[in-house]
DNA sequence: CCCTCCTTCTTAATCCATTAAGACCTTAAT
DNA sequence: ATTAAGGTCTTAATGGATTAAGAAGGAGGG
């Protein structure tokens, strides 16, 4: 906590100071505070004055917070920079939903700095909330440790579960086959994929099973077992379903794998992509190309967070339910630790027909 | 700080309590977590080892952050509810420079909610901050107040201008002149205006002068009084303009003052919107009545937050720049609070064009 | 053997506020 | 006059940790 210094030095004013002052007890001026009704109106008056006059700042809020046992405040913590997350449509209706359930309850949302080699403090560890709000991490991510060592209520959603902890989410691998299966339905077979965030490696390129099933994101592992499951019981081999990975979740990089998939012979009639903003790419590359979509190309999003203008076919999740959600268990944790899975719902929208014959 | 408890009841660990368990004093035990250098090895392992039998949820932060002065984390205040700040592209622009400013630093942000009546606790009273970054705040709100009351580093961003403190912004009434200059370059001379964020009340509709500078929010108050003064010179009066006050920020929004302004005889030739939301929304307007813009109608937008793929004329504000900035003068207070006026830039783009002879 | 220097740990002050319970005084009722 | 009841303020315990300075013990040098 950092002081203001007008001109010269100055000492702290605490309670005491004004007590001191005032030949009052530090309890009467904590009272002059926090419970009016306790003094005289007289007295009252004149601690205040006293306390405008020293330039009392208050109740210092990190002693009040040591006393009282409460912070006023959850943590969230995120896998990635904020600067992106601001920019994702998912994590943004995800917050949207967070923020008004904390701002509902009068407390504060402290969106905490991933730790990093450099930083002088634990973030976490630091941290002074009430409880956690962990979003998508990876696996075996240290600050996951740091938050589980503070033993506070922790909130998991999307990834990673933790058995003892709530978790909130939506049924991955049945939401990826729902999306498979679409395409499966409409006769396509020759399936192409687009993924992000698999691995934290940064890695951009084709990827084999192997390194598909080594993902260290839980959730989008469980999507892409779906979209390999409902692949297989139609049929397909997966072993021979083109699947890209991508680095950053950005609409350049779904127009990289577009290119990169359907440059393949024999062209994919449709593309699964695991996000919405992924999907817009490949809409981007199938227009460089001259595909016609969707009678050239089909392609699924997910998330139903950029798709609706774009006549996206997607899977629809309550992204701001979710985050309502995570805030009401936060704020009142409770006894069993529930593994909450929201519903999702199939969006059909103009990307997506059956293939050419 | 809530704790949880494992099936029966548990006393609080805290250091004391291994320390009394080895027989060691209390120092001691917090030097095995923040000075390792200081124990021999052996006993530095006891320690932690105890510490995890016992369950220890290691160095509890609100004590710290007392002990230390220090908070770790940064407070954001902004006039909106976050749901709303979350969808608005000026708001995330300027939370992504923010945000990444505190991410770099590896301290948190800390998201609080406006003070209302209904809250148990005042949010900004009790934060455990090291500074406090406002945002948009309309005249009086006695959040500022309470901001202020706490005697530590204060930015604003935007508006209320509050003398002895850093300020960031732009230059509001140059850069609403100059969108209005543009217009009249052009040969314009039946301007209407959109305006959103004058006041607090809620009014939608026709807003006449003395409303218009009765405006609460200071940043718009001055960008409006650009619009007047770049058409008053232009030998336009201003009594005349018609002037349509929005009550929220919505594409929705802009297309009802749409509605409203070219319903209007004569029929204004151009129309100032301060957000690009707003201006969107005029264009929709526009389509709606089968208008040809620029042929018909000119559209300025303001904030460069999402004309571009619109197409639209806007002033480009450094949302982000403003952001990171506020970001270091928090972390690092200066000596001397200084007015900091970002550029702005007039953007031309297909939305504006000459009148039609 | 004595002195010095380390290493390792302890002592004790400090950060700032909250609140139940008790003390004291005044007023009102019986 | 006596007792009860309020009103107003104080006492003292409490929340959990950090760190400068001091003490005790062992190792090395002369």
């Amino acid at each position: 906590m950092q002081e203001i210094r007008y001109g010269g030095k100055m000492a702290r004013v605490t309670l005491q100071t004004i007590a001191d002052r005032l030949g009052v007890s530090r309890a009467t001026v904590s009272y002059a505070f926090s419970r009016p009704d306790q003094l005289s109106d007289d007295l009252r008056r004149r601690i205040l004055q006293v306390a405008d006059e020293l330039g009392y700042a208050g109740p210092n809020a990190a002693a009040r917070s040591l006393r009282l046992g409460r912070a006023g405040a959850v943590g969230l913590l995120f896998s990635e920079t904020l600067a992106y997350a601001f920019a994702d449509p998912y994590a943004l209706g995800f917050f949207q939903g967070l923020a008004t359930a904390a701002e509902e309850a009068g407390v504060g949302l402290l969106i905490l700095p991933l730790p990093r080699g450099g930083t002088r403090t634990p973030p976490v560890l630091d941290a002074v909330v009430d409880a956690f709000c962990v979003v998508s991490l990876p696996d075996g991510h240290p600050a996951l440790a740091e938050v589980l060592s503070r033993r506070l209520p922790v909130v998991v959603v999307d990834e990673p579960y933790v058995p003892g902890h709530p978790f909130l989410g939506i049924d991955e691998p049945a939401a990826g086959a729902r999306a498979a299966r679409h395409l499966i339905e409409l006769g396509h077979r020759r399936i192409g994929v687009a993924m992000v965030g698999l691995h934290g490696d940064g890695r951009t390129g084709w990827a084999d099973p192997a390194r598909q099933r080594g993902a260290v994101f839980e959730a989008m592992r469980g999507r892409r077992s779906g979209y390999e499951a409902a692949c297989v019981s139609a049929g397909v081999d997966w072993a021979s379903v083109p699947f890209y990975e991508l680095a950053r979740n950005s609409r350049a990089a779904g127009r990289e794998a577009g290119h990169a998939l359907l440059g393949r012979t024999p062209r994919p009639t449709a593309i699964l992509a695991n996000t919405d903003v992924l999907a817009l790419g490949i809409l981007d590359a199938a227009a460089d190309l001259g595909l016609d979509v969707p009678g050239d190309l089909s392609v699924v999003g997910f998330s139903d967070s950029a798709a609706e203008e774009a006549g996206l076919t997607t899977i629809r999740q309550a992204k701001q339910e979710i985050g309502a959600a995570a805030g009401r268990l936060l704020l009142e944790p409770p006894d069993e630790p529930e593994r909450l899975l929201f519903p999702h719902e199939l969006i059909v929208r103009a990307s997506t027909a059956p293939p050419r014959p």
